[in-house]
DNA sequence: AACAGTTATGTAATCCATTACATTAATACC
DNA sequence: GGTATTAATGTAATGGATTACATAACTGTT
């Protein structure tokens, strides 16, 4: 495989000026470009990026840290952050965290170690001290869920109305028994959706009953089935749910059709995300849509711009109530 | 951010040593190796991955080129392969194509550029001749999709034999008028599938129709549904459909569902794939389980082993039928 | 103590491209 | 034509590690 060397002597130059045509520098004479550019087809060549990348110390690749690939909400922000993340010619690695710090740390080490420029972290679980040590020294922005006051910037959306607007809009369809489906509230976004969804509730002089509120350990399907599965068996069932994923409003959806129930005349269902699936279930979801591809665009330019040293703001995007059969009649 | 030189310095040896230090190497001397290791931690030393990739022409990433990363088939493939590749420090550097052959050759210079050690490639509507010329120089693997002949390696399942199964599944259970939502024939996986339903009907003395085969752009639940929806406007409904991948047989369970039709009693449905989502859907899918998780891992190691240099074969793993509620009444 | 044989460490070349600075060529102007 | 500018090209240092080969420091033996 060639290298600079052989292209400059091929076509009588040196490997400044070859370096000048690679880089497209107008300061190169048209004979001189058609000299170089003929070795360089006839050679073969291509830059070895990882000599220029150790010259100008940078990588081009972006690192996304993800709890988990199966959940189409982050499929969707990751194909924002690649579409612009390309057209900036940057390149992305996909970790898929599991939650599991050990993994999280190997992909660290690609950013101290000069192999990644920089990292959006979509983690919830994210050990946060550690990412906040790291931002110190290198480029991290993080995208839906974030930490306050940590000086990472972030993209996000405001759960808590997103919440509020899910649930006001069960009452207002009549319901007062309403349960949600959250996570583990040690997350920030789960905080915030209950206190949406206590507002709601508290605004029509609903009392919130501690049996009406469950909790998962993740975001899966099966979580939310067997949240649903507790929920029917209560003495006083609730006649709408709110569950914070879509994926937890699958699973519960599936519960109350298994249990012979109809959605939404016996139990209403809210989802939250509006992933694609959401409007694939029968009866579809009715559910907060989250401007995914937006938000990992936007991730992603807020991280090129700050490896280029740029001093970029949090932003809060907008999300909409998506209405569909979950609640409708 | 200090380099090996000055942590040379700093612990009064050479380079080199620091170097054997970093790389494990049993020739250094007990109190050696720990005047480097204090001096490394001193100044928080991190080697530099592009200066020691430049000088052993490795970069330790490995390409993946997928079609959608919306398709949970293929992220239960990425699973498979990012933990593999991860247990051999590689790391995975994602590429959705969109079937684009500009963004296909954007990933492709990464390779050529060195940047990524090999590819393995799912893209069904790869260019294989672009893809067969850059194998004779770089480590490539082909994942499920595949071309015969082509000296690429793949891994893969007998698409034939798999789809074979599901129509005799149906046929077993009296059905007689069986559809197919297949995609596009000039993918492999099409043709092989459109035989295996063709030697069912075949065995029974069943004619196919053409009326009966649908051929779909992509293998999307839209494209399931708009499928579906010119099935049901047949003057004789089939009583069965089998549909080459479960988004687009989830796609056409919705479209039954919607027209007022039952699954499984009016029509019953087969997908292909077995994604998490074939189980949530109601009525759940019978499908082909595909071993994607484990195709990935495959792939994976196969590459690497290329990557090193060895010769790898072709390997075609076993898929299951599951029946689920959507044959069964 | 002297020498051979090991073992540990050091020197310097190497991987490949970029770029500050130096030099040469070309153009402008009197 | 000769000098002053400007534009094009070249030289060589640089980024940060690895490693073949050279050298120095031991260990063991007589």
């Amino acid at each position: 495989m060639a290298n600079i060397h052989q292209v400059a002597m091929l076509a009588g130059v040196s490997v400044a000026t070859v370096s000048r045509v690679l880089n497209q520098q107008e300061t190169v004479t048209a004979k001189t470009r058609i000299k170089v550019e003929e070795a360089i087809k006839k050679l073969n060549y291509e830059p070895n990026l990882l000599g220029r990348n150790l010259r100008t110390s940078e990588s081009r690749i972006l690192l996304i840290l993800i709890p988990s690939i199966s959940n189409p909400f982050y499929t969707e922000i990751i194909k924002g952050i690649e579409t612009t993340a390309l057209s900036q010619h940057y390149n992305i690695l996909l970790c898929e965290t599991d939650s599991n710090p050990e993994r999280e740390n190997i992909y660290y080490d690609l950013v101290r170690k000069k192999m990644a420029d920089g990292i959006i972290s979509m983690d919830p679980a994210v050990n946060i001290e550690t990412l906040i040590k790291l931002a110190q020294t290198h480029s991290i922005i993080q995208c839906s869920e974030y930490a306050e006051d940590s000086g990472i910037p972030y993209v996000t959306i405001n759960n808590e109305e997103a919440a509020y607007r899910a649930v006001k809009h069960l009452v207002k369809l009549g319901h007062e028994r309403i349960a949600i489906i959250n996570s583990d509230e040690k997350f920030l976004y789960a905080r915030q959706r209950l206190a949406g969804y206590k507002r709601a509730l508290a605004e029509h002089g609903i009392n919130p009953r501690d049996s009406y509120s469950l909790y998962t350990h993740q975001l899966g399907f099966d979580y939310g089935k067997q949240a649903m599965k507790k929920i029917l068996k209560l003495e006083e069932k609730p006649t709408a749910v709110f569950a914070v994923s879509d994926l937890l409003a699958i699973g519960a959806l599936k519960e109350i059709n298994q249990s012979g129930l109809n959605v939404p005349d016996d139990i209403a269902v809210v989802g939250f995300d509006n992933i694609d699936f959401s409007n694939m279930t029968n009866p579809t979801l009715t559910t907060i849509s989250q401007p995914m591809y937006k938000m990992g665009s936007i991730a992603a330019e807020m991280l090129i711009d700050k490896i280029k040293g740029k001093t970029v703001e949090s932003i809060t995007l907008d999300h909409e109530l998506i209405t569909r059969e979950s609640t409708s009649g």
